[in-house]
DNA sequence: CGTCAGATTGATATTCATCAAGATCGGTGG
DNA sequence: CCACCGATCTTGATGAATATCAATCTGACG
């Protein structure tokens, strides 16, 4: 009952029922575990992995490092999220995973993933899914980065999280666990530290949330996801048949 | 010979060997054509589509419209890309796809596609892969708009443009046909319309790219891309089995 | 010839980055 | 227990990148 797919589970069952055979068929799959410290990584740019890795806990990152030095944080990951599920197409990663904060990982090899795929085309749809929810998320942060101010940014980037813990059940009421550092935050949305931490001040002062250690409270989120124009559509969190 | 397809099947075979009975498998789905003036939609945000609908001719892009009225254009669709297949999974669109030129485009039913890759696991993964390679795209815009200046960020749009045209045959040696607007420039790079001019005006004088009405001149595409920081790995643009 | 969309330019304002200097805080060794 | 250390956070001062506003210019086209 709690094997190292239960959140990947609930992470596609917010998206769509699953038979009971189709539970099975995942949790069939072969997982390597393996943990990881802060910095490290989970996945190297340019390398060809044979298993794609999946979250079990902790923030992972995928990083962009342009030629001078400069790095885009350009996702998140959270327990539940396949950080490189693509990998299994695209063959050659375009980007390196690094661990946000401490994390455990499975690793589930390709063939077997594959396997999964030619057995259920119901399954083989929903991990295609995931992948495509992935591209969405990519477009809201395009458009945050092109078109928000820095304040919209954080609280957008807030909101998006909020609500992804808490389909895989790891949110409080009004609280999340985001254990970054405003440096990390900077990278993910294009600005810097000095900016990001400006930003959060004012939020702060707006009382539309207040980021303190680890923690982030949002003492209403309706006021901020209307403060910086949240719409939670591009995260696909509704069930239906697909 | 020029059924609908072609531009899509050259783009699939920069990526990967096709049988022929691929091929006839693809040219066997029903097509419904339709023409789009500039500035039309081709598909409607949050509707349901029960068509995908692959670009035949001429440029779109899918757009973004914040609640302040602020356009962000999150990707350029080219002849031979499908827009929206992501919609057959996700069900619900989270933006409108507006013909950046005048379009002429192939909807296909999403009933006939999901028979395609039941019919076939490696038309089922290509059809997955090309969805893949939108995200990888999209990716590479997130860290160019987060982490690069105005001049570099017109430059590596250029250079993508530059190869992806290629791959379906559509580039002459040093130069492409881009016929947009400034401020339609200005919306894919998170930028004002001045200073994308500005930025055009620099990389002119550099001699870096000469971009005049519809057309762009690169006279030294190494050049172009060495000064933006240009690698063209995540455009998957290489033949292996996937 | 007039019109209109788009391109270009100058002037100015705003946002954001950079640099530099404390302040804070959790750990760690004596 | 305390002093110190490094990492991170915070703040101020300044400068660069970019946005905004307002003209003018250009070229296509009826």
């Amino acid at each position: 009952m709690s094997g190292p797919y239960q959140s990947f589970i609930r992470n596609l069952e917010q998206r769509d029922e699953l038979t009971s055979q189709e539970r099975a068929l995942i949790e069939s799959l072969p997982a390597n575990m393996r943990s990881f410290e802060r910095g490290e990584e989970l996945v190297v740019e340019n390398s060809r992995p044979n298993h794609s890795c999946l979250l079990l806990s902790g923030f992972a990152g995928r990083e962009i490092i342009l030629r001078d030095g400069k790095r885009q944080i350009a996702a998140v990951n959270i327990p539940g999220d396949f950080v490189d599920l693509h990998a299994m197409l695209l063959k050659v990663m375009d980007h390196t995973v690094v661990a946000l904060t401490p994390c455990r990982a499975a690793f589930v090899p390709h063939e077997d993933l594959r396997r999964v795929v030619a057995e259920s085309l119901h399954l083989g749809r929903l991990l295609w899914l995931m992948t495509v929810i992935d591209a969405a998320i990519h477009r809201a942060w395009i458009a945050s980065i092109g078109r928000r101010h820095a304040g919209a940014r954080v609280g957008h980037l807030v909101c998006e999280l909020f609500l992804r813990l808490q389909a895989v059940g790891l949110s409080e009421p009004n609280r999340l666990d985001f254990p970054v550092t405003q440096s990390e935050l900077a990278d993910m949305l294009g600005l810097s530290v000095v900016h990001v931490n400006r930003s959060l001040r004012e939020l702060r002062e707006k009382n539309l949330l207040v980021w303190r250690g680890n923690k982030i409270e949002i003492p209403d989120f309706a006021a901020l996801s209307g403060a910086c124009g949240f719409e939670p559509t591009y995260l696909n969190l509704h069930k239906e048949p697909r």
